[in-house]
DNA sequence: TCGCTACTATTGAGTACGCAAGCAATAGTA
DNA sequence: TACTATTGCTTGCGTACTCAATAGTAGCGA
């Protein structure tokens, strides 16, 4: 019979449950986040980073990588935040390739607006659920599955 | 100092951590099913629930459910499957309201041959970070981030 | 049987991406 | 100095979703 092919083998209920989770939080945290103060999860985590980095602005590229966007999807996100004034341009003067995005006032205001609700949000989620050692447990599990994922074949041949 | 607000508290790292190890895991996974089958995860997990389904058919409502999906992307997915002749429709005849989603032939044969390389590309990116003991862990510890995710107050008042 | 509510499915409109192509600026090389 | 990458960013286009509105059944109680 070949639905034996068909057979969930654990790995496989690993990568279902990862779906699930994934699917269960970011539903329920985006629809709070996006009800309570109008942004995605990425605007969130655009401002957070932004207002952790050093004279709080940081180069496209830089901040795509980091919120895991496409280059071309931190432009039109960044198009967004400009609009509402969350965050401003600024050119480079070694560079004038670069235009960096940095944090307005309005921009830290709302970040910090936010991350009282939405760290709160999470920990309901997550701890609500999960002891504190199970939560170290879970973050060193998920950390590894992301783990070079590009240094294939990076070694000299022989 | 009220970058206080911005330190990432342990259930903070936990969700980040889901949504690196999930985008890596599904990028990898999606652009490597989309190259060797022309089929997105979603496709795959339809056909994969079909061929599990008694007489190979499942009503669309049910099958959104299983595949996170909401009614509407269920049709819109579904067409697609359907134009390429691994879905096709069929009447209920108890309801008529129902239409059940069926695999075809050429379906089964489209999972079978989906699978093969897909479940060795979920085994392959699994198990090379993590023991059969870690796998079962995290699967657990995912699995109990979307139980009752709806439960919210459907007990009777008093 | 009528009328109401609940359910299944589809469609229209809008959003959030990605990829590929393009432009401008820089770096590397002859 | 000229030429050829490479890099940073944006834009056009296509895709995969969602939500809200709609239509066709179904099943119920009066």
């Amino acid at each position: 019979m070949s639905s034996q092919v068909l057979i969930e083998q654990t790995s496989g209920a690993a990568f279902a449950a990862l779906l699930r989770a994934h699917a269960a939080a970011t539903r329920r945290l985006s629809a709070q986040l996006s009800a309570d103060h109008g942004l995605t999860l990425s605007d969130y985590e655009v401002l957070l980073r932004l207002g952790r980095a050093p004279d709080r602005r940081m180069r496209r590229v830089d901040l795509a990588e980091q919120v895991l966007l496409s280059a071309s999807g931190i432009t039109r996100l960044l198009d967004g935040l400009e609009r509402t004034g969350l965050v401003e341009r600024a050119a480079c003067s070694a560079d004038r390739r670069v235009v960096y995005a940095v944090l307005t006032n309005a921009g830290l205001e709302k970040l910090r607006d936010a991350s009282r609700s939405h760290l709160g949000q999470i920990d309901t989620l997550f701890r609500a659920r999960l002891s504190d050692e199970e939560l170290a447990d879970l973050t060193g599990l998920l950390a590894r599955l992301d783990e070079g994922g590009d240094e294939i074949a990076c070694d000299p041949p022989e």
